[in-house]
DNA sequence: CTCAAAATAGAACGATCGTTCGTTCTATTG
DNA sequence: CAATAGAACGAACGATCGTTCTATTTTGAG
């Protein structure tokens, strides 16, 4: 709301004052969102972090369901500049595959004590219809759309058998990552994340060279 | 607490009361759990599922926290008794991995619409340290340990490569199981279930023949 | 039936939550 | 300078939370 002319004089400085401190606000609450998750974010403990007013914190986003949209928002911006864009300058097909799980391990786990916020998202509102779900899935879906893409193209190539199929082979690679995810953050077993490469490897290899049997079925 | 003798005239009877309700409060502890989480546990909303006050259902826990451990204990006992008792009485080795697999699944999809509190407790308690982590955690732990002590066994028994990593095994399977959570739960994909047991005979099936290469790494 | 003990109810507490409201401060505009 | 809009504050709201305390009821053993 409000979007009204900025003023030219405005648009050349850094950022409107407001947004910047929406901005600033919209930082420490996905820092908190990652730790005690969506439904731990509080706006009394927001306005003691940034130092501000519980007002003037409410103020930037109207509700509370607003506050945790655009910081799933954030975490989405956030995850696309950090997996998606640079994986996506790597050749298309296995190249590519590997890069976009290789980053994506990496924001999991390496991107140390913060949490995933797709994962705990996942959970927290798996059996809580409404508009955050509703946000919440739609970019999680887009992650794996995009995740579903880069197989296809790897199938395309040549590069992975032509029987193979993409949301089979997808959903054992995000295995991977949430086992990933659970060991090390709630279990804290060291050296887990070469235990998702190895895996990965395995996948792709199984889907790479028909191997033994294609197991029909028991 | 108070173990006391039960006098053989009440061990006779049904349960000493008390007791009674105790279970039947922590029947529906356990339902609401399954949907809200552990930390959406609420005494009052507790109270009025029961139709009791909330004091009176707080005085058989003394604590919420006291409470959440129950709730998980509940979990771990209907878990063992659903999954791992039945289990364990098929021969060891790839069939009685198999059947704790096949269990674990239904026990986490087609026990249709409550989640598996493992899962989502392990999501909520990942950066929150105290008693109910811990109660949690060792119960996971011990999960886990049964699974990695069939896989050794079909080890043992020659069903599995002797040169098979039990806990990597276990990783991946453990994956496939959260994957399965994740995409039913949340996405409500359908026909998820058939992925996880087809993703279950490829690993089997990989660990099980020499196949192509070992995948020394890159 | 009696009577102590256990179980439950009821009211109140302090704290925290999201939200609302009116005011104050600050900065830009005319 | 005066006018104006946006940003932040501070206090208060109603609700809910876990918890405590004191009665009251219910239970079960002698």
């Amino acid at each position: 709301m409000s979007q009204a002319h900025p003023t030219p004089a405005q648009a050349a400085r850094a950022l409107p004052k407001g947004q910047q401190t929406r901005a600033a606000i919209l930082d420490a609450a996905l820092a908190m969102a990652s730790h005690m998750g969506l439904e731990g974010l509080s706006i009394g403990a927001l306005a003691e972090v940034t130092g501000m007013s519980k007002s003037g914190v409410f103020a930037h986003f109207g509700s509370r369901e607003e506050l945790q949209i655009s910081v799933i928002r954030e975490y989405h911006h956030r995850f696309e500049e950090e997996v998606f864009f640079p994986a996506i300058r790597e050749p298309r097909g296995l190249p590519r595959l590997r890069a976009l799980f290789e980053r994506w391990v990496r924001r999991v786990s390496v991107e140390l004590d913060s949490g995933c916020i797709y994962i705990s998202g996942a959970v927290e509102f798996d059996d809580r219809p409404g508009p955050v779900r509703d946000a919440l899935a739609s970019m999680v879906r887009a992650w794996h759309d995009a995740l579903e893409r880069a197989i296809r193209q790897a199938i395309e190539a040549g590069q992975l058998r032509p029987d193979t199929d993409p949301r089979q082979m997808l959903f054992e690679i995000h295995g991977l990552i949430l086992a990933l995810h659970h060991d090390a953050r709630f279990l804290r077993h060291p050296g887990v994340l070469d235990r998702a490469r190895h895996g990965f490897d395995r996948i792709v290899d199984h889907y790479r060279t028909p191997c033994a049997s294609t197991r029909t079925k028991e």
